[in-house]
DNA sequence: CCGCGATTATTTGTACACAAACAATATTTC
DNA sequence: GAAATATTGTTTGTGTACAAATAATCGCGG
């Protein structure tokens, strides 16, 4: 029989909850971001961004924070960051007046192509604790989790 | 040969870093959790800490703070509003003048017996797309990438 | 017992994360 | 084509997350 002696303590362990691990986990990686990424300056969110900028090229702002998974509050602050270093470009869709487009300025671009191989690194640091098999493996579980649904 | 036709844009994909996927599965987990909790003001923290101070009874704000995987400086925000909801008491330690000794109140120690189940659920449908085996695997890798170290 | 380094709690400042509300503009629907 | 609806970007407010600095206190080596 499970021990359950004089309070029901077992029935819930902090540590065994998926968030307080995933929680934990995003913070591991976030220092190996900060200790690995080249600049001292650039977050994670900010790195995320420039990426995603530099695959598509122009994108509004919106869309790229759907790219990003970031919500329209929290782009507004990467962008305003990214924008004040002259890492990025914004301009007026014409077409839709609504919509700022952006894109990385050459500051950007070659700051990004500098730094892409740090973030590959950084991959590889956050996931070292597992073997090569059980890194594919977690890899795909977590992508699982991660949808948006 | 891998392909590699105009840029080297296959080299570094957002969606296969282990951050930018724990950072999604983090925020997912986080929409279920206020979604399942049943008290609308509670946040992961917030019942965390409740959590680990049912298990210990007593114990000073930065011990709390690393038993969580909270510094001292977000334990703070957390603390303050657990005590303005009366959930959480807070004294000095008369052996050391530094330390401030947290325990439930009454009212914190009914919320939480009544809100744990809700906790197990959480983590549930947190790991709802994943099967039986999958979910153990993945908590036990997760485990892996959580350590301090 | 004294000085010095460590620990505890607190404060300040920056950066996510998201809800809610808003104005301007587009799109859809009738 | 006018009215209802949706989208885009912005602002405000609350809550993590952490670095860095500070004051009070503790513990230790000499």
């Amino acid at each position: 029989m499970p021990p359950n002696g004089d309070g029901d303590h077992d029935g819930y362990v902090l540590e065994r909850q998926a968030g307080h691990l995933l929680r934990r986990a995003h913070q591991r990686h976030t220092l190996i971001f900060q200790e690995n990424i080249g600049d001292d300056q650039l977050t994670p969110l900010q790195f995320a961004a420039l990426v995603k900028l530099r695959d598509v090229d122009e994108v509004s702002q919106n869309l790229l924070g759907r790219l990003t998974a970031m919500d329209a509050a929290t782009m507004q602050g990467v962008i305003k960051r990214l924008a004040s270093r002259n890492l990025i470009l914004r301009r007026p869709d014409p077409d839709d007046r609504r919509r700022l487009i952006l894109s990385l300025s050459d500051e950007g671009r070659g700051l990004i192509n500098r730094l892409l191989s740090n973030g590959g690194r950084i991959t590889e640091r956050t996931l070292a604790p597992l073997n090569q098999d059980e890194q594919r493996v977690f890899l795909q579980l977590l992508s699982k989790l991660a949808e948006i649904k």
